[in-house]
RNA sequence: GGCAAGGUAGCUCAGUGGUUAGAGCGGGGGCUUCAUAAGCCCUAGGUCGGGAGUUCGAUCCUCCCCCCUGCCA
């Protein structure tokens, strides 16, 4: 089978991370690990998104260089993703030489059959903004504003790519591939706005007196290149594309990795982005129908319903979350709470429960209080009992019906319901403790094999549990199973998840909390 | 104006063409002591936005309307 590639939107580096940067990626991350725990090969990609005008302005206004400056911000990414434990294998910066000649080669090949030529257009340039105008600048009399300083009519050279020529190729690809896009809902979007496109072609280049801090055109030097192809590229080119063309030495091997399983994105950028322009891009690379990727879109964090945004000055640092509730609390509510492909409110009442009820109070203590008691009546050495009964047998049950119904939603992206799942079994598992009463039995020697069997069936539980919630909190998970003194084989997948993997006379160590309930100052 | 997504218990949200529509939180009552003042049990009578239709039967399907959000114009 060919390894599970999945990728990232990569970052613009003009500004720090906020709470949805981190969401993508710990997202994709959860996947990733959850897919090599099915026993599956993995590549991960994501990066970073450096060139354009934002970033040379931003970088001339500190007066240092663009790279300097993207470099700067960039190392806020690493260092996030670092903390939150999102794992690449690849590192996607679109500044890498590598990638750019890849940028470079692929623009040629397009070039040479005829995919690209050059149109004069005139439109309306602001000097002080450096952009173009459109008719939605202008006032109700038809002059630009002052903000604009003077707008004059040029007539300016660009390199367009035939993006309209593909267009009755994409509709007909996308209704006849509705697995293209998660989820499905999107779709209508999508065949919308190819509706409205009026099969226009896309603009790839800007002169080099505008915009310096870009990939050159390898065919024309007067040009760097512009936006979509230097961005979106980024999938391929780190994947292996044409690296014998560009010369680049160490790439993955593309044939292996291509097709993605799943470019994760957000819904803003869906549209053109990723569900127009890069299909007909690949598409006119030549890449056919069965090598396009697949989509995975997600919704957006929100504030008490309002979109997160720095002019209404509520952007949440993923950084003080992580400080606040951990980095593995952050992973955990992020999972927890958004229905993968819909909006959610970001709420720090709910991180709060997320934290204290569920991870501490849930998991933490019924792994504390297990061991507690494996500890205290048998200094932490199990035994394989002949005792059972009905509640036994149920909690054996859950666990074992619990994996493939887990297994069912991760796969479809259901995080939160693969979460609810393994949530039960840590329900009835507390549950157990009191129904069975293992302090009263450790009273009565007449009661050694039903404690024992109780002890055995609260680690064997809490195991499964450590293996099951491994995509989601891994550090915490590797606590657990250090706690219960098991090693989880190299190689070991979810398939490998059976009742008994601890072994008669299997030593337990001693309890830490796991979670340390946080005392929060009270919210206003 | 068009398109899309929502509108379900006080709050945050799950969910399904069919016996009494669910969870968590909060609130109220109780049990327990192994544990991170953690855990477990009981307790919500909510016209599943409104109306019409399809159906033996709809909260879930169709149509119309209202409200909110997003995108486009």
């Amino acid at each position: 089978m060919k390894p599970y590639y999945i990728t990232t939107a990569i970052d613009y580096t003009n500004a720090a991370p906020h709470i949805g940067h981190a969401y993508e990626k710990v997202l994709a991350d959860v996947m990733a690990r959850f897919q090599r725990l099915t026993g599956r090969e993995v590549y991960f990609l994501t990066g970073v998104d450096q060139h354009g005008q934002k970033v040379q302005k931003s970088a001339e206004k500190m007066g240092i260089s663009p790279q300097e400056f993207v470099d700067g911000v960039t190392e806020k990414f690493t260092a996030l993703w670092s903390r939150l434990g999102v794992d690449y294998d690849g590192w996607a910066a679109t500044t890498d030489e590598k990638h750019k000649r890849v940028v470079q080669a692929a623009l040629q090949k397009l070039k040479d059959c005829g995919q690209l030529y050059t149109a004069k257009t005139k439109g309306f340039y602001s000097e002080r903004a450096e952009q173009f105008l459109t008719d939605k600048e202008r006032l109700e009399d038809g002059t630009f504003g002052e903000e604009w300083g003077t707008v004059t009519e040029i007539e300016e050279e660009n390199w367009y790519f035939k993006l309209g020529e593909h267009v009755e190729w994409l509709r007909a690809f996308i209704q006849s591939h509705p697995d293209f896009i998660t989820p499905a809902f999107r779709t209508a979007d999508v065949l919308n706005a190819l509706e409205n496109s009026g099969g226009q072609d896309l603009c790839i280049s800007r002169p080099v007196e505008r915009l310096s801090w870009g990939i050159p055109l390898p065919f024309d030097e007067r040009f760097v290149n512009y936006v979509w192809f230097d961005a979106l590229v980024n999938y391929i080119s780190f994947a292996g594309y044409l690296s014998e063309e560009a010369g680049n030495a160490d790439m993955p091997v593309f044939a292996r990795l291509w097709p993605a399983d799943a470019h994760v994105i957000g819904k803003d950028i869906l549209i053109p982005a990723h569900a127009i322009y890069w299909p007909i891009m690949l598409h006119a690379l030549g890449f056919s129908d069965e090598e396009m990727p697949k989509l995975i879109v997600h919704g957006w964090w929100n504030i008490r319903g309002k979109k997160m945004s720095k002019s209404l000055g509520n952007v949440v640092d993923p950084q003080n979350v992580s400080d606040i509730f951990t980095p593995e609390g952050l992973r955990f509510y992020l999972m927890r709470d958004m229905a993968t492909g819909y909006d959610a409110d970001l709420s720090e009442e709910r991180m709060e429960i997320a934290y204290n009820k569920e991870l501490a109070g849930g998991l933490g203590n019924l792994l504390n209080r297990s061991l507690s008691m494996a500890q205290k009546y048998r200094s932490g050495v199990l035994a394989v009992s002949a005792y059972d009964d009905e509640i036994h047998q149920a909690l054996r049950q859950t666990v074992a019906d619990t994996v493939p119904r887990y297994l069912e939603k991760m796969q479809t992206w259901q995080i939160h319901q693969g979460i609810e799942e393994v949530w039960k079994i840590v329900f009835q598992a507390n549950q157990f403790v009191d129904l069975t009463a293992p302090f009263k039995l450790a009273k009565d020697s007449e009661q050694a094999a039903r404690l024992d069997s109780v002890l055995y069936h609260l680690a064997e539980t809490l195991l499964h549990v450590s293996v099951l919630l491994t995509p989601i909190i891994p550090q915490a998970c590797a606590k657990m199973r250090e706690q219960i003194g098991w090693v989880m084989p190299e190689g070991f997948t979810f398939a490998d998840l059976h009742w008994g993997l601890l072994k008669d006379g299997h030593q337990l160590n001693q309890p830490v909390p796991l979670f340390p309930r946080l005392e929060l100052p009270v919210a206003e």
